[in-house]
DNA sequence: TCAATATTGAACGGTCGCGTTTAATTGTAC
DNA sequence: GTACAATTAAACGCGACCGTTCAATATTGA
């Protein structure tokens, strides 16, 4: 295969533009839903002629894709648990509840939620690419993290997985649901909620003295 | 006003025919969502006329409100910790754990949730109505169960409203999630998160001799 | 029987938006 | 310059569907 290095011949296409497209489109669907989009307004905002659209994504479900996998991509960025805060146990996790919490509260994120969770019974692939490339991977930092701190001696957990698991909701509450149900949800609610599944969480798996 | 017991002259309205186009209704928008459902298919689907589908809800979002009604009227019936089985504190949980789970992870609750939350940017009541009839009012009657526990000598809980919701989200974990991003959740995850959640949640809040 | 309202079937106007086509233009490689 | 492909603007066909109107029929209370 001579095709790795070989350029098509005729003008390229601008990748630029396909950029714009892609935005545009991420902010249509995640804010209005994908029915409720057009293409032509799509265009429209990424200065950019229809057919182009057509040209680069054939399709209105391939722009979505498109917009989804972009969407995950930036997401993945977001999950470096490299700066670990020193301090005890109890305020690391304080530390990482709080951010976990403020990283999903974002409206961005919930409107994103919302309409990944409709788009996926037509398209169950589009759940699986968030799921893996958001939650999964989160939890699995998280999970590293505590397996960490069980090999300091400062918890002892049977199921690392499971702990994981359980912190995060615990921090998430009822709040998650709220807001995604167009709830307010006060700053207090949310301190509260982290506070308690800090304790909770420390009198299931905290090591004698760290308790 | 004599208007109460007056009855209005001429053919009254047929309610076996409101009933059965919201029942039609329902099942369009919370399989299809909104956007994809047509006046026309549920009328056909109710066999009625498209004109009695104005006449009685008047418009396409007014029909939509009736069926997120009536869809909210039948949760509320889902709520009654009334047969509180006998045994430990332990065994209850985990009887009251397990009914919860299986409630909310009804594939039709999943679909209702999905179509209330991506119609709530548009309609807030929307949201507010469904938390009012089914979140809320499951946490305050698990809130009360949970205080009679502490009555009776076998709890210690600083806060009850929210050690309710831990013990849900705990349950939930990360299942609800994935069910909503259509991933297969297994029996044993289910049964192993809600073992975990009592195991943490009495560790915390269990008294004496009953830990 | 009469008056008042509900229901029906059909048709219509209007809007919106997808996806396609066409002809002309712009940009890149050779 | 020439060949080739991307981009553009405009227009079109087409289907879906909302909400309305109208005439005819059915159902109730007085």
């Amino acid at each position: 295969m001579s095709t790795a290095i070989r350029k098509k011949p005729g003008r390229p296409s601008d990748q630029v533009k396909r950029a714009a497209i892609v935005e545009a489109a991420a902010r249509s669907f995640f804010d209005a839903g994908f029915a409720a989009s057009s293409i032509e307004q799509i265009a429209a905002d990424a200065g950019v002629s229809k057919v182009t659209v057509y040209n680069h994504f054939g399709d209105k479900r391939g722009l979505f894709g498109a917009a989804v996998e972009s969407e995950c991509e930036k997401m993945r960025g977001h999950f470096s648990l490299d700066e670990m805060p020193a301090g005890s146990i109890r305020e690391r996790l304080t530390v990482i509840g709080e951010a976990m919490f403020a990283f999903l509260s974002r409206p961005e994120m919930i409107q994103f939620e919302r309409r990944i969770a409709a788009e996926t019974e037509d398209e169950p692939a589009i759940g699986q690419a968030f799921l893996q490339a958001g939650p999964w991977r989160m939890k699995q930092a998280f999970s590293a993290f505590l397996i960490h701190a069980e090999q300091c001696g400062e918890l002892a957990i049977p199921d690392p997985a499971l702990a994981a698991e359980q912190f995060v909701s615990m921090c998430k509450g009822m709040g998650d649901l709220e807001q995604r149900f167009g709830a307010p949800v006060s700053q207090e609610d949310s301190a509260k909620r982290i506070a308690g599944a800090v304790e909770v969480f420390l009198s299931a798996y905290a090591k004698g003295r760290h308790r």
